[in-house]
DNA sequence: TTGGAATGTCAACAACACTGACATAAACTG
DNA sequence: CAGTTTATGTCAGTGTTGTTGACATTCCAA
């Protein structure tokens, strides 16, 4: 099947992809390619005794300065006792600074200093790199394909988050 | 842009598609849909007080019936220990048979019982019909692409352990 | 001003990963 | 056969990350 783009093998196509089989590789898939996605901000938050939920927090308080606790916790999906404690460990360590609100003294700003701000970009140009190799080896429609279905998969609130992110 | 695919649209796509803010939005995709992916799963599991380690134990011996421990721990890439753990519960609980190798008589060989290709059929359908779903909303060309990328972001030894799978 | 809602912190506990050490049995090797 | 390697299981200890419960602080509205 060289030249195999018939009418008929596209038509077989959409009626195969859908089915327990196609399912189940993509579902492998994901659980291969995450664990590939993690692991080289994984080795190096290893090293300082970080784990993910550490990188999670840097990254999104980088990428959004100032966000409240409350705020990161909607992102994150985890209890406010559980961010807590990865957030004391990043103050503690003088990562992250936390800021009482103005407005509202309940409230708590979050950012990076200097040196969280070194350590973010050392897990994201880590990540970045392989998924940068990932894109180039797939090339740009798959991209696109491949973050339409990502998206397709995700909760209405993820999606809410996720869209919220890139405004 | 109905005929937009001139050679300007793909050249300036193909530049774009590597900047970190397009990369970024990726790794926020695959952290956000991930969360999707297994949330399922994870209520299932929840009430009976398992978690995502014997989803993947059960997932995994269903897909290779008779599988050795030590292959399973390449799958899974955790230490025995911790596997050990999570099978010994799955036995315990009757979900799991472990049969001494008749060849190798060192060897276990792991097969689900009725009870457990149950919970697996169950676990199975939450997860799959998600995915179809996503799936379905993103169409054929958006899976294979969603695919390419992520057997692009597997290590090497993850797309040995995948593609074997597929066989 | 009083009561409730929102926000954040501390303490204790469970799940699940890890390392290290060790035991057992079987297979392999010289 | 003796010694080594392989496959598996177990015990003890530790660390990260999630959970719930209890509690303090702050804001806001009746």
């Amino acid at each position: 099947m060289p030249e195999g783009r018939t009418g008929q093998g596209y038509g077989s196509e959409s009626l195969l992809f859908l089915t327990d089989e196609q399912l189940r590789q993509g579902i492998e898939a994901m659980f291969f390619a995450y664990r590939g996605f993690t692991a080289d901000p994984d080795r190096i938050l290893a090293e300082m005794s970080y784990g993910r939920a550490h990188h999670r927090a840097i990254h999104f308080i980088n990428r959004s300065p100032g966000t409240t606790v409350n705020n990161l916790l909607s992102i994150l999906g985890v209890t406010k006792q559980s961010l807590n404690r990865v957030l004391r460990t990043l103050i503690g360590d003088g990562l992250v600074i936390s800021k009482v609100g103005e407005l509202d003294k309940r409230e708590r700003h979050l950012y990076l200093t200097d040196q969280g701000q070194a350590l973010e970009a050392t897990l994201s140009d880590a990540q970045r790199a392989r998924m940068r190799a990932a894109y180039k080896d797939a090339g740009p429609e798959a991209v696109q394909g491949f973050k339409t279905v990502l998206e397709a998969m995700m909760d209405a609130d993820m999606r809410r988050a996720y869209a919220k992110l890139r405004d």
